[in-house]
DNA sequence: GAGATAGCCTACTCCTCAGTAAGATACATC
DNA sequence: GATGTATCTTACTGAGGAGTAGGCTATCTC
């Protein structure tokens, strides 16, 4: 996108062009955290853009400057937390632990995705608010999840680490106990969302040990 | 409510207006039934009180004459739901059981009830949408399911059917994989209610065996 | 058959809120 | 300084949908 300078002394003509993209980002990623939180807190339709601006100092017209449309807000919200998590998966999954313990690094990151600010709006607001394309793209991205861990099941079953009777299950209650947590975790209760985690995990290791 | 007729001959006054309550009662049960079945279904705020009452083949207005408002309306339905569950709870509930037995048996008819069309609309749909005396209400009936499970597991663990290491993890990671059911489970499916009940239990006693 | 009342309908009101039009301001480039 | 463009504002529109006013009809009671 960027064009090098040609010759000497030649100023880039891009660099202001490329501080402006850089704060245009920045602001839509801050309106986006602010509309994450709002949502995680009240609920998708209990919040208005009005809020969101106002949260912002800002007035409603200028969100709309940064978003299509409060439904594109609300894609754009749970898109990032999956893109997230899977940027923070193939860089820190580590392939040669056992699989025991890649489940638990697995749902540690997992946590701590669905206890975030945009992470919260995966669990909290449903995607029926949401187009069928959105939709189906959200559901593609988290069926992802799935198999991932469909996969370290299944390796953990070779290499002795894992043993469940029904994976298919398992990972049903597995993403459903880590999926509810947002509705009784609260931020200013005594524990940390990794204390939190890791003791959810410690359940379901009781239930894949033998 | 009824008075007892006085003397011979004197017909029952009140029962041409008994039956008119049964009735009453008996049509405002079905528009809470089509109301859970479309919330479920759809959510809470996607779907309007016309298309509940176009599914009963009635006019806004008749959904109006049985119910006060649109909160109201979910407020009964999720109320109704939860008060179902408890009176299926003390009628069934064998306290002479094993407590992991027990435990089965609370989550048999939990399972049932959070696959079902009211039971749904619990987890489904966000209490966010109620008023603050309402979602106490329904917060404090659903407490009392976590208190009776946490009863159950510290029987267990002194008849020696149960075992966990973090009885409070376990009670929230069982209910959310409960809670979480409704989010992947089909009627049109392969399983039944019934039997995604017992594999999903299944899981949990694995990790409550030891 | 004359009220009285339950039950339901047609035809509205009214408000919230998503989204927009059009213009002001700041800032960069020439 | 003139011009252009990104950013943001004031002041609107428009629709969807919750809720209601008022009236019609069937049924019950006397």
């Amino acid at each position: 996108m960027t064009k090098k300078p040609v010759g000497r002394k030649r100023p880039n003509v891009w660099e202001s062009v490329d501080l402006r993209q850089e704060q245009h980002e920045a602001k839509r990623r801050l309106i986006l955290k602010q509309a994450a939180l709002l949502f995680a807190d009240r609920g998708f339709h209990e919040t208005t853009i009005d809020q969101i601006a106002e949260a912002l100092n800002v007035t409603k017209p200028t969100i709309y400057y940064y978003i299509e449309s409060k439904e594109d807000l609300l894609y754009q919200v749970a898109h990032t937390a999956l893109v997230d998590l899977n940027e923070a998966l193939s860089r820190d999954q580590d392939a040669k632990l056992p699989a025991i313990d890649r489940l638990e690094q697995f749902f540690t990151m997992y946590g701590r995705l669905i206890l975030s600010e945009f992470g919260v709006c995966l669990a909290l607001v449903s995607d029926r608010s949401l187009n069928a394309q959105s939709r189906r793209k959200l559901r593609s991205l988290k069926k992802q999840f799935e198999i991932t861990v469909r996969k370290i099941l299944e390796e953990g079953s070779k290499d002795g680490t894992i043993c469940v009777d029904d994976p298919k299950m398992f990972i049903f209650a597995i993403f459903g106990a880590f999926n509810w947590a947002p509705q009784w975790f609260s931020n200013t209760g005594a524990s940390t969302p990794d204390e939190v985690t890791a003791a959810m995990f410690h359940v379901f290791r009781s239930a894949a040990a033998r």
